[in-house]
DNA sequence: TTTAGCACTCAATAAGCACGAGTGCTAACA
DNA sequence: TGTTAGCACTCGTGCTTATTGAGTGCTAAA
């Protein structure tokens, strides 16, 4: 039992059917879009066949048939026919991405909100990771006698910043001046898990141990990297989710926000993502995602021009129209992957 | 008619039976609370009156009374007796917020956190204003061959950043650093108005038209300062709203979400609640605040020890625990007041 | 292999009914 | 004059019972 091409006409059509209207699709419904060319009751014997393999199912037995997470996946990897984008969608993507005056920060903020207001969806972006962003510029400010800030700014521009306690009696301002010169000479371009090496290994030289200066600034930079920032998401316009009636039932709603606020699943799978150059799409709450079960996640990952920096996407419901969505996802990571590598040189 | 005694202990009854129950609260049950001092009879006479005053309604004819927002508003202001916390909500707070490592963002965020936990509602906190905020210390990061990083550290140890273009050619990292330098010097503990007036001043003065430096400085500094950040809140544990009837239906809890996206609504408040000193309440959607219609809102703000730096507040449904919120917030702002004080010197 | 026909299932809707919690009103009572 | 008992009335809730109709599976004929 093969899939013919009817066979996959049908399914295409209760798919794209249930997609856009949200209910279970009858043979009738079928037959009737197929020009008289078939009979409900040739429908329903091909959908007993897709049923039986597993790519829809009836809520009921007197409903129509609506599509499982398997059916979801096998339309997207098969037969999903993604559309252009309009020329006005480009523009419109352009002109929220091209504030230059923006940090990479606030130009992913915006770009969360983008995703989510042209897919009327929920968007979502991991930021790029600490422990993969490069040394560009450290810097110390005295805060009080014994605590200093210490700032740090990225090869993205992201600025991190971080409290640090001195036991020892706080350099002087000079001190704290040469000792961040030093740094960013010693440290310039390297990744964070390089630096900590560097860090480490200088810390064994025999001449730091009694050179004052050096010392001083190997110990708050090796602070100021010991532990690894959080891994932050955005999530804009998850809101959206509410006007759709998949999520009407208020107990999917609460599981659903309740794993937005957590947020590790989803970093999880935005991190995922990162590995493939190609839109990545994730279907229903599979295996251990069970809180997101009735969404799915299309996703990209953006680069600096070599390496992922982290990936941009959008929630919706597993029901949501890919094939708008998919382009839009892959037209921005493409974009700002080119501005991010235009504006790190 | 006057509210007397026995009165106010009816209204007292049925707006604590209904906060603790959720339920409408019919003349049986106080009369049986009150000991067989009253019949449901006089019960019910008295709560006609207290309907013909508007403090309770009652949702339909055959429903016990439920409390109106003017029957909260009074109970808030005239019968409230706040309890006092217990050594291990004390304790709690105060490890919470103890982290000294923490820059004052993460701290508020923090905050939110405890709120949300503590009171099982949701926690809010309105960050320091930014125009408000003091000058400490600023610094430029060179990024392109026309764009710069310039990094402001307020007086409170917020770290805020913002790419200036420059359109002139960059300057060197020698000169950014003497700009730096300058500025540090000449505009430390001023508040970002007065930076910016003294700045606007400067840019007049003769000599420094041509004093290349100087100019340089001042260009840059007043980029920085030319637009107010936005005013930013925290909102921690949104999804515990979710947890009560109250909001059980769909649209209640869709209007509470977007009112909560969109944050400007509760910036207001926030901010309109940092002119008092002691804790204030807010309840229902009063006037303009609709979207928060059903919850009402617990704050108190926070300062330096001299000046209000911002608030932080608990939402709930109307039928909230007040007197158990209300000293959770008070202390708490009280508390990471004096923190500040101490750690601004 | 396709199709027409038919019996069957089941969600959704509506209608009817009893129940009970709660009310307002009146009249009796202290 | 304030309080209470009694009573009729209202209305939401929950239960049962039809009714409807969309959709199915199966069988037999084309």
């Amino acid at each position: 039992m093969g899939l013919n091409q009817r066979s996959l006409g049908i399914l295409e059509a209760i798919i794209e059917g249930h997609i856009a209207s949200g209910e279970p699709i009858g043979s009738r419904t079928i037959a009737k879009q197929h020009q008289e060319k078939m009979s409900p009751a040739t429908v329903r014997n091909v959908m007993a066949d897709l049923e039986e393999m597993g790519f829809i199912a009836s809520p009921h037995t007197s409903a129509g048939r609506i599509p499982t997470d398997k059916g979801y996946r096998f339309y997207v990897d098969t037969m999903l026919h993604v559309r252009d984008l309009s020329l006005k969608q480009r523009r419109n993507i352009e002109s929220h991405c091209n504030a230059v005056d923006l940090h990479v920060e606030a130009l992913l903020k915006r770009v969360g909100n983008l995703l989510s207001d042209m897919s009327c969806y929920t968007g979502v972006v991991l930021v790029p990771r600490f422990s993969a962003s490069r040394f560009r510029h450290i810097e110390f400010v005295p805060l009080s006698h014994n605590r200093l800030l210490a700032i740090f700014v990225s090869g993205t521009g992201a600025v991190q910043n971080k409290i640090l306690k001195v036991e020892e009696g706080l350099p002087s301002a000079d001190e704290l001046q040469h000792a961040g010169n030093y740094l960013n000479q010693s440290l310039h371009g390297m990744t964070i898990r390089q630096v900590r090496r560097v860090i480490a290994e200088k810390m064994q030289e025999e001449r730091v141990k009694y050179d004052r200066l050096m010392h001083q600034a190997l110990t708050l930079s090796s602070k100021m990297f010991d532990t690894d920032m959080d891994d932050d998401i955005i999530i804009e316009g998850a809101t959206n989710m509410l006007d759709y009636p998949d999520f009407a039932d208020p107990e999917a709603m609460k599981r659903l926000f309740k794993a937005f606020e957590k947020k590790k699943l989803l970093i999880e799978l935005l991190d995922m993502s990162q590995d493939s150059s190609e839109v990545q799409i994730y279907i229903g709450g599979q295996t251990r995602y069970q809180d997101f079960r009735g969404c799915s996640l299309i996703s990209a990952r953006y680069t600096n021009g070599e390496e992922a920096l982290g990936s941009i996407g959008v929630i919706g419901p597993s029901r949501m129209f890919y094939s708008q969505v998919i382009p839009v996802v892959d037209y921005t990571a493409r974009l700002i992957s080119r501005m991010l590598k235009r504006e790190l040189e």
